[in-house]
RNA sequence: GGUCCUGUAGAGCAGUUUGGAGUGCUCGCCACCCUGUCAAGGUGGAGGUCGCGGGUUCAAGUCCCGUCAGGACCGCCA
């Protein structure tokens, strides 16, 4: 090694000692006569003193450098207590300029806040500052600590494909042309899903990795185009065996990282429960203004909009103080949500305002305040109509009254889990979707039955919930033919095309499959959490924007007639695949 | 595909409401001064297609139209 210390390692206990450090001037205090150095690396950073002799005029930031020289304990009075090192300073008896830096884009040292678009563009300078390294590093001890927990149980971590095949999931495939057979398609994974479970029939019966999924969907703060999962696969285990592990991993990752300690084991909550309290399948539980379900209650109410299968409502506690701009807001919010408007009834000392409280009875108001547990002060936003709509709408309305209200607890955590979603919905044109993926088991209860009310079904599907936001879910499989062809003729996919999208994970099945379930991680997203971070991007060493960009590569590219004809991309498939008998 | 927010010096911002000379702040950068600082200090200086294009106007950073980029959200993402 070029250093015989880090700098940030040092203490009293080495005066007297010879050191060399590497590093980078992170700020230089030149008072002409002497002249300081806060010299950085990886383990923090020190003071080095150089003396007019030195030379040291000519160092500016982020010069790559080398510094021989004594420990020393500072001279009296001249401590800094508030750094680590602050004890010690370096004297410099030499110093190397291993590289320049050019004047930088923008601060590395300070809490300067700097646009995403220039720190993803010197991406590598964004890394130098302490809190995207940190990110980054504490997803990295994270990382061992899965392997750790995944090592004591035995599991077989295996690599599957990134050049796979196109398979019927939810989102939409990246494709890579096939140089070797113009005109085919690999696919890039949504997920190792059918792998996995190929493990099972494999005989591996406990498998895990961690691996980059591929998804070409509209991006967000949570959503990449690549992301990485812990992705899990156990054999002849039951719900409670996976979520066991589930909970293993997280809790092992939160009480190394953070110091925290998860509730063991931790709450479960119903789908149903979800959405007819949070009106959501991931509530956010730091916070109350549970929805109230007002349907029985206005039953016979002579207000047409309030005659409608559902209507419930959500209390903004203070909510009645609001000008009538805000209130105006929130009728734009909910038209951009899609909804028609938000009614609203104000609660007042005096009575009731809004524009809705007229169109109420007597009786319809005065038990208001007890239906939905407001109070004198606060405001009632109701929504009316379809039930599964209504309650997403204030599902979301209580996510913006916990915001604007600072209702949210931002430290405190809160994991569940989320138990027991349908199997199937309405796909919108009379048929019916899988709501988790069409691999899923139903619940042991269902599953001689699911195929003659598929609405009623529920699935053996859990998925792990933070703070409102869903980090991991899974299920136990169906691991026979039998199972698996109802549930493909209630998705209404015939043998010929299931045979045709995934005939090799039927036929695997033919082979003696195990009873077998898993879970999947989003663990870009654990990370965001683990490090309090506003974004994935945060916790993703070189991510892309919202349009799918790299700034620092500037990928994606044109290319070259040449690589297009090479590559096969207008390329016609020699042969038609076999038509189905 | 849609809605909203943002774009002014290397960085972070103000100025845009009500059009009047690139007007300004903090940091950084360059030169010089300075022997105990640690967000060092002092003096001086450089640095601007106001995202881009068009329009209105005697006059546009400011008003209008379009467009590009970034961000948030809806749709979408099992």
């Amino acid at each position: 090694m070029i250093r015989t210390h880090g700098a940030g390692t040092l203490r009293p206990e080495h005066a007297g000692q010879q050191v060399t450090l590497a590093g980078w001037v992170a700020r230089r205090r030149d008072h002409g006569g002497v002249v300081f150095i806060d010299l950085r690396d990886a383990s923090g950073s020190a003071q080095v003193v150089f003396r007019e002799e030195d030379d040291a005029h000519g160092l500016r930031s982020e010069y790559c450098v080398k510094v021989t020289g004594e420990v020393r304990t500072r001279p009296a009075g001249n401590e800094n207590p508030d750094l680590p090192t602050g004890g010690v300073e370096v004297v410099a008896t030499s110093v190397e300029v291993l590289s320049e830096a050019a004047p930088l884009p923008f601060p590395i040292e300070g809490n300067t806040e700097v646009s995403e678009e220039s720190r993803l563009r010197y991406r590598y300078l964004d890394i130098r500052r302490q809190q995207a390294g940190d990110a980054l590093r504490t997803r990295s001890r994270a990382t061992y600590l899965v392997h750790e927990v995944m090592r004591e149980r035995d599991f077989v971590y295996v690599e599957t494909p990134n050049l796979t095949r196109s398979t019927p999931e939810g989102a939409r495939d990246f494709l890579v042309p096939v140089r070797l057979q113009p005109g085919n398609w690999y696919a890039l994974p949504q997920s190792p899903q059918l792998f996995k479970q190929l493990l099972m029939v494999a005989g591996l019966e406990r498998y895990y990795q961690l691996t980059k999924c591929f998804r070409d969907e509209d991006l967000r703060a949570d959503r990449q185009p690549e992301f990485t999962q812990i992705d899990i696969e156990m054999s002849f285990v039951d719900q409670d065996d996976v979520m066991e592990l589930g909970e293993a991993i997280i809790g092992r990752v939160w009480k190394e990282t953070l110091g925290y300690e998860l509730p063991s084991p931790l709450p479960r909550m119903t789908y149903a429960d979800a959405m007819a309290r949070y009106g959501s399948d991931k509530p956010d539980l730091r916070f109350g203004c549970e929805l109230a379900d007002l349907t029985e209650y206005f039953s016979g109410t002579t207000f047409r909009v309030f005659q409608a299968p559902y209507v419930g409502a959500v209390v903004m506690p203070g909510g009645a103080a609001q000008t009538r701009k805000e209130l105006d807001g929130w009728q734009d919010w909910a038209r951009s949500r899609g909804a028609r408007g938000l009614a609203y009834v104000l609660v007042q000392e005096d009575g009731f305002g809004g524009p809705v409280a007229k169109n109420l009875s007597e009786t319809e108001l005065g038990g208001l305040a007890e239906a939905t547990g407001a109070k004198p002060g606060d405001a009632v936003f109701f929504a009316a109509g379809d039930r599964h709509e209504s309650r997403e709408l204030l599902g979301a309305a209580r996510l913006e009254i916990g915001r604007r209200c600072g209702l949210i607890d931002e430290s405190a955590w809160s994991f569940l889990w989320v138990v027991d979603a349908p199997m199937f919905e309405p796909d919108g044109e009379g048929g019916w979707t899988a709501v988790h993926h069409p691999f899923t088991g139903p619940k042991p209860e269902y599953a001689d039955t699911f195929q003659d009310n598929p609405g009623e079904a529920l699935a053996y599907a859990y998925d792990m919930v933070c703070n409102g936001m869903e980090i991991g879910g899974g299920s136990v499989r169906i691991h026979r033919a039998e199972m698996q062809q109802r549930v493909f003729e209630v998705l209404g996919i015939s043998k010929e095309e299931a045979e045709s999208k995934f005939g090799f994970l039927l036929e695997a099945f033919k082979y003696g499959p195990p009873p077998h379930g898993g879970i999947a991680y989003g663990w870009d997203r654990v990370c965001m959490l683990l490090t309090g971070s506003e974004s994935i991007r945060d916790v993703i060493a070189f991510p892309k924007t919202a349009s799918g960009f790299d700034p620092l590569t500037g990928a994606p590219t044109p290319i070259t007639a040449e690589q297009r004809k090479e590559a096969g991309v207008d390329a016609k498939p020699r042969a038609q695949e076999p038509a189905p008998a």
